[in-house]
DNA sequence: ATATTACCGGACATTAGTGTCTTTTATTTA
DNA sequence: TAAATAAAAGACACTAATGTCCGGTAATAT
């Protein structure tokens, strides 16, 4: 569904948000635990702190952490900062353009995706999936 | 949603069922009738008759036609063919596999965004679809 | 028979995404 | 001030998908 980019900036979004408490995370162990390639995470991390959606600090001790406003940001606002929403839109046989006058065979039965993609990715905050995880309603090991 | 190939694999069983009339299809009209590139097209025709889902004719007056029962497949069914339906059960954010024992945060409205791709792709045969487009409840030209 | 047509098959080119490596820059600690 | 640490930045490598090219093969038509 995602490119490897956003996905890992997902996962890695969601990983600072169950660490936010006062230290910092670097790169190594972010990868390590996440098993992500290190190196590419940094990279990806790099964007993230482009973004606005973290934070980072340099030298001994340094790492990320989260910016306070992402918490608010659902998994959807992410995805729009960083590849925008435009596959929502898209034709889901690829035409140019998707619109009701010029529908495709599967156009009718696939706006119904398109809107439940929509909400599954914009049904809770961060911060709401923060606390599903530490309240044990999903399991920490999600990440794997 | 799917690779070139699969797209345009689709549209050229569309394309075909809807040209099935006794005389066959080159690549060059169907490529630029569809505007696909040319060369790439007849690569996934070549597939496609490896599939036996589509026939083809060598010579003058040669080229490719639909095989019967293609005619009765479901899009789903073409797309299983061709690259499988995995897909279908992949974690929406990635994680080695989707299941309700270790569900990611999107997974409960995630598996809605599976049920309706799969609805959208067996809501019709080819054949179905083929008389949709000709009685002119579907444009014929939802190929561009 | 021979030339023409059109698909087949294999090799090659291009591109975007993914992933790696090395150097630089900022910060802390000794 | 010097050494160590960790992110930033830029260059490079690998891969799969997409796309192109060309010689080979089968069928037709003259
Ligand atoms: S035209 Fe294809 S999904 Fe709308
Ligand atoms: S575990 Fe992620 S969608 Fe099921």
């Amino acid at each position: 569904m995602f490119s490897k980019t956003t996905e890992y900036s997902i996962r890695a979004i969601i990983y600072l948000a169950l660490n936010n408490n006062s230290k910092l995370i670097g790169v190594s162990e972010m990868a390590s635990e996440l098993r992500f390639p290190e190196a590419f995470l940094g990279k990806v991390l790099q964007l993230l702190v482009k973004k606005q959606l973290v934070g980072s600090i340099k030298g001994p001790g340094g790492g990320f952490y989260l910016i306070d406003s992402t918490l608010n940001l659902t998994i959807l606002n992410i995805v729009d900062s960083l590849e925008g929403l435009e596959f929502l839109d898209k034709c889901g046989l690829g035409l140019h353009s998707c619109n009701k006058n010029n529908p495709c065979p599967i156009h009718d039965e696939y706006k119904n995706v398109s809107i439940n993609v929509k909400k599954a990715l914009s049904a809770k905050s961060i911060n709401e999936i923060k606390n599903e995880i530490e309240n044990g309603k999903r399991p920490q090991s999600f990440h794997f």
